[in-house]
DNA sequence: ACGAAGATCGACT
DNA sequence: GTCGATCTTCGTA
């Protein structure tokens, strides 16, 4: 469970989809163009959050993981929404039982209220953490990660990761 | 200072 | 399925 909690409220989802970014080799991850102001994040310790702006459109939540110096993260790409979906569903400008809600990396920072100012939080503090989900997880599928052709071989590698049949998945898998 | 390229979304057909 | 929006980041000069 991913949890975020602020002065509107809090809000949560399972999360049900994800990719593995392992740079510095990984060209398919920000951190293989070497450490910038935008990367510093995934360069430093893990437990924290690396979020970034896409297409000058939407935010992306990565979570930190590796060792200091080693910038590997997860991007969060998809979560079911558990707690405070009336919330997700007034920040989405959605009904409460859309798929739409959560069912991409844009649309969850959006249903969570997470931004840039975001950039770094510690994600063992109080306001943007993980949580035991009670629910028994389906079985997980992997596939290549979405939209980053740009990588070369490294786009191929089965580094997405996802659970089967949920409808919160933001992209049928090819196979 | 300039320009190109996105780890996407939403509207539309 | 296609397509335009929108703006930060970073390489290059």
């Amino acid at each position: 469970m991913l949890v975020h909690r602020t002065p509107e409220g809090e809000a949560a989802g399972r999360i049900v989809e994800a990719e593995a970014y392992r740079g510095p080799l990984d060209l398919a991850a920000h951190s293989s163009r070497g450490l910038t102001p935008r990367t510093a994040a995934m360069f430093g310790p893990p437990g924290y959050a690396y979020v970034y702006l896409l297409y000058g459109i939407s935010w992306a939540l990565n979570l930190v993981v590796a060792d200091e110096g080693e910038p590997h993260a997860v991007l969060i790409r998809a979560i079911e929404p558990i707690r405070g979906i009336k919330l997700m569903a007034r920040r989405r400008n959605k009904s409460a039982d859309s798929r739409d809600l959560t069912n991409g990396p844009g649309k969850l920072t959006q249903a969570l209220g997470i931004t840039g100012a975001d950039y770094g939080r510690d994600l063992c503090g109080l306001r943007l953490y993980l949580e035991e989900s009670d629910r028994v997880p389906g079985r997980i599928g992997r596939s290549a990660r979405v939209n980053v052709d740009y990588a070369g071989d490294w786009a191929k590698r089965p580094w997405r990761f996802y659970e089967r049949g949920n409808r919160y998945v933001s992209v049928r898998p090819r196979e």
